[in-house]
DNA sequence: GGTGGCATGTAACCGGTTACATGATTAT
DNA sequence: ATAATCATGTAACCGGTTACATGCCACC
């Protein structure tokens, strides 16, 4: 049932909202001040978003009154929302995510431990790990095979490209670690 | 003048054509079997984006006749696209680019080269340096911030961000130096 | 009384996605 | 014959970008 006709954008948003009611002007905000960045803070791709959530059951916002500013919506996940966020974090990871989604996958990620909890962390981690290893073992292949071909700027941008999925893949064990030990150690 | 409605696959694949005289079909296999799978090699984005090149005047169809298959359509890049394709390349760096934008910078790093030469590839390199060293300082600084109010995941996954913007700063000082050794001892 | 920040919205435009369609040639 | 591959295209849809518009409040 859950409906996949929903954009990064309006996950991005959903998860924000899951972590605390917020107006649209708020989360401008964050899109713009933190790390964050990469999501627009334009008004134009933000209130749309919200509406077609609202439209979708996904969200609703009840208007803030006599705070002395401006009308003010605040927007709430409702618990179709929450049950279309949870769906969508913990979807397996495949190799087209890796290579064309990242800042996706890494979105989920950040809001998994919040909105799931932590095995669905290390269930995410463990998949990604698991699209990872094959992608840079094609791509050092693919590497050899340019070296001959390619200019040098040509090799060694794709080299940056084989950085990134290495460095990447090491994080993920790394977290998987980090995770583990806490699950050990901390708090039951 | 360089007009500057063009979108990043316009610039991929007139780096592409810049290389070797393509039909839209070839350009399909590149992006579908090379290291450009980034790019979407639908034929719905491709063929529209070929025919928005040619009515610019940047790059110019010949069909191919008596090969004994279907027709087929050869696009070449023209000296005004030639020209627009090394305004690109050349364009300074910004913190902007690095965040929203990094695919298509190290896109124009790796056509620089064979496209306006190996002075331009560095001077990518340096911009991109220059960019990344205060994005990274800033990211460090709101890393130390984000550690007391995150979740577990929340922090990790900024982590996986840092990680890649300081290996990203590590590669662009590995390549500089490998261009400046190159530029010592290779040919004039 | 004007500037700047708070807060929300809309409309035009553009390009990518998806899906469908077509026709020719080569291999089985 | 017919399936697969070569090769090109189109149309509907959707959502992000850009730019503009509005209106309230606080402060100087």
């Amino acid at each position: 049932m859950t409906s996949r006709n929903i954009s990064s954008l309006g996950y991005a948003l959903m998860g924000l909202l899951h972590q605390k009611p917020a107006s649209g002007y708020d989360v401008r905000k964050i899109f713009s001040s933190t790390s964050m960045k990469s999501y627009s803070d334009s008004p134009g791709a933000i209130y749309p978003a919200l509406r077609r959530l609202e439209k979708q059951g996904l969200i609703r916002g009840t208007v803030e009154e006599g705070t002395g500013l401006r009308r003010r919506q605040v927007f709430r996940l409702t618990p179709k929302g929450l049950a279309e966020l949870k769906g969508w974090i913990v979807l397996p990871v495949t190799r087209e995510d890796i290579v064309r989604r990242l800042p996706e996958i890494m979105l989920r990620f950040a809001f998994s431990e919040q909105v799931v909890g932590a095995h669905a962390s290390i269930g995410l981690l463990k998949s990604m790990e698991a699209a990872l290893k094959p992608y840079v073992q094609s791509l050092r292949q693919e590497g050899q095979a340019l070296k001959s071909v390619a200019s040098l700027s040509g090799t060694i941008a794709f080299e940056a490209g084989l950085r990134g999925a290495e460095g990447l893949l090491q994080w993920a064990r790394f977290a998987i670690a980090t995770y583990e030990k806490e699950g050990k150690g901390g708090p039951s």
